[in-house]
DNA sequence: TCTGGGGTCCTCTTTCTC
DNA sequence: TCTGGAGAAAGAGGACCC
């Protein structure tokens, strides 16, 4: 299950003479500042703008649409509405970020259409959202078929429907395949998951490496075995923040550690972690990123240590460009 | 000219330890 | 004492996801 242009269908929830309007949640709000696309409406769509553009590049696309802010703690609400829906159907139950899921319903008695029906009207019963679902026998199937009838779609997929319905597909509605991946596959002349498909395990693993190549080989099949992830324990917890204006003054960019320190390590304490390694990233003005990591001696969750761990890596960069980006984050986590 | 923020996982290289 | 592995851990970077 995937919610149709969550963020922005939040958004008129909530303020619905937007409805009808073309939408653009990003950033602070404001497309003259730095922000990509977080979500567009489908009118706004229709101009061109989608996810994980510029917000400026979007205000020129359309200059009449609505900006709005990112309101993750609303979005976060309405999402916990919605998953709480979904355990009344089973309680399998797979969280793919915060408008997405993957439910088992194999152990239901009632047929599957007939359950993703009752979860549409539900769902739109109590939240008035829409959403579009995909019904397989594995995850990755599943969630190529909540894509292919958007929005408010339901659309099934079996095996025997593979060839003819996901090998016509482009490579990159698989999941795991980026821009980068589909750049290298168009160089060999595969652009859609048949040509994947047609490509023996010996060459994508020589392409790709072991792990890799072996998952393109079986994912462009259609198989998948992987078991749904009911309950996980964070690896790390991060903030990072990108300047208004590129930078070269060192306060401004220690001052901004300092405030992410005191997030994450705000963080680590809410949520009962210690941290044994500190990374924190630098982004320059030409886009270059790099890290540097201290292990501490042990682990902790206090300010001062991470915050002496943190300027410790500051120190080892070489500040010869101007920053665009500063972040910090705490690894290794454990709860004792 | 532009390219967010919060994550995970994988790969490669270097460093440490036995 | 010198040399050489093997294997683990640490560190850096990159690709991908929502």
């Amino acid at each position: 299950m995937d919610m149709d242009a969550f963020f922005a269908a939040v958004e008129v929830r909530r303020r619905p003479e937007l409805r009808g309007k073309p939408l653009v949640i990003g950033g602070s709000g404001d497309p003259t500042k730095r922000g990509v696309v977080s979500t567009a409406s489908y009118e706004a769509r229709t101009c061109g703008i989608h996810s994980a553009m510029p917000l400026m590049k979007a205000y020129k696309l359309c200059p009449h649409a609505v900006f709005l802010p990112v309101d993750y703690r609303e979005y976060s609400r309405v999402s916990h509405i919605i998953k709480d829906i979904f355990h009344e159907f089973s309680a399998v139950m797979e969280d793919v970020g915060i408008d997405e899921a993957f439910l088992d319903i194999s152990a239901s008695e009632k047929s599957s259409e007939q359950i993703a029906a009752e979860i549409k009207e539900r769902i739109n019963a109590v939240t008035g959202l829409s959403c579009s679902i995909g019904i397989a026998p594995n995850k990755l199937l599943a969630k190529i078929a909540s894509d292919m009838q958007k929005p408010d779609g339901l659309t099934i997929i079996t095996e025997t429907d593979i060839e003819s319905r996901i090998w016509p597909l482009p490579v990159r509605k698989l999941w795991g395949v980026g821009p980068k991946t589909e750049g290298y596959l168009k160089q060999l002349d595969i652009q859609t998951i048949g040509e994947l498909a047609a490509a023996s395990q010996n060459q994508l693993i020589e392409q790709f490496g072991n792990s890799y190549g072996q998952y393109l080989y079986e994912a462009s099949r259609g198989m998948d075995d992987s078991p749904l992830v009911t309950h996980w324990e964070p690896k790390s917890f991060s903030r990072e923040t990108t300047f208004q204006a590129d930078t070269d003054n060192w306060q401004t960019i220690a001052r901004s550690l300092a405030d992410l320190v005191k997030e994450v390590v705000d963080d680590l304490r809410e949520k009962g972690y210690k941290s044994r390694n500190v990374t924190v990233k630098i982004r320059f003005s030409d886009f270059q990123t790099q890290t540097r990591t201290k292990t501490l001696p042990e682990p902790a969750d206090d300010r001062e240590t991470v915050r002496r761990a943190a300027f410790a890596c500051l120190a080892r960069f070489e500040l010869k460009k101007k920053v665009r980006l500063v972040g910090v984050r705490a690894g290794g986590l454990s709860t004792e």
